[in-house]
DNA sequence: GTCTATAGCTGGATAGAC
DNA sequence: GTCTATCCAGCTATAGAC
């Protein structure tokens, strides 16, 4: 189950280079996550990311696991919450994961190991999804033959993600209008968005 | 009007280094792009990089004028032919563009110049699509209200985009559902597709 | 216009001291 | 566990020959 070699070493350590990483490939893009700016970011030295991660595919590898380990609990919370979809649109248009998403792409374009890690995870992520918005829809009285649950997870998903690139870039011509009919739509099935109890 | 510096050289080979530069930059990553390896693929030296284009930023931002020059045209005679709807998700869904978007995105990510490129681009790409596409939708019946221009717009484009990069990671569930609901969408506004007469 | 050569960096990874 | 020191590779950009 490690990401390919390495040691367990200092927890506390090995998380401060993972945050370090991230931290670095946001701001500054993939390629400024060298193992010396990286370290230099966490406050280690630089050989600490060889002994840790094996190499740096093995740390790109791992903060992608860390990441998607996280959203996948915070799929289930809001999947399984009174309000799946509110919930649903709220977690993929958040914007602190948006960033780091697009970066992990761009990478995996040329780096096998990690187009395969994500690969992997996005037929997970979507699987999970499916099963439970089809349900959910179905209790909301949605057609499947009309509107299927697939359309819904790609038209949100894809939407949330295209408006925050642009946004990113300084460009949002239209996404006032297109965030509030997809709201409309959601309040149509769902009532009002209430407010987490947690 | 020229990116940057550079010199106005041969146009032969200043196009061969932009190919090159392109053909890496999509099969292997942005980062994958250098002077050596661009000059080495368009069969030249790595010092005409610096000649044509003055920097590495320069190279980039003349890649990506020449292909948003490119695209800027193909959307006026998708937007001006008889099947406006057609003609813009056939544009968008093109698989070819895809990749370089992507990469340019990412390399914009820590890139100035190239960020401030593509916003610009982006806005009067976007201002083009919106005033075309609202007289289309107006003489088709459709009600601002219900269905605004720039929700159509960003449906189309996120969903096609967001599609696009997911199949070349090979995960395409709910794809061909999602295509065949929009497909059905402009079939009813704008009647079945007619092979273009070009 | 296109080349060779090179200065000056920065990078990944590892050996070995502590 | 964490460091210093180091090897070697690769990069950008430029000077100058042809």
């Amino acid at each position: 189950m490690p990401a390919r070699k390495g040691n367990p070493g200092d927890p506390t350590t090995r998380n401060a280079l993972l945050d370090a990483a991230q931290h670095v490939m946001c701001t500054e893009g993939y390629a400024a996550a060298t193992t010396r700016r990286v370290a230099s970011e966490a406050g280690v030295n630089s050989a600490l990311v060889s002994y840790y991660f094996g190499s740096l595919d093995g740390m790109f590898i791992a903060l992608f696991r860390r990441g998607a380990e996280r959203s996948f609990e915070r799929l289930g919370q809001a999947l399984g919450s009174p309000q799946p979809l509110w919930g649903f649109w709220d977690l993929i248009h958040d914007r602190s994961n948006s960033t780091s998403t697009m970066e992990f792409i761009a990478l995996a374009n040329h780096r096998e190991v990690i187009r395969d890690e994500i690969a992997d995870y996005s037929r997970r992520f979507r699987r999970a999804q499916l099963d439970s918005l089809t349900q959910v829809l179905q209790r909301y009285g949605v057609d499947p033959d009309e509107l299927p649950a697939s359309v819904v997870i790609l038209g949100l998903s894809s939407l949330s993600r295209f408006m925050l690139i642009e946004e990113a870039f300084g460009v949002d011509v239209g996404h006032k209008e297109t965030e509030a009919k997809v709201e409309d739509f959601i309040r149509r099935l769902e009532g009002e968005r209430c407010p987490s109890p947690t």
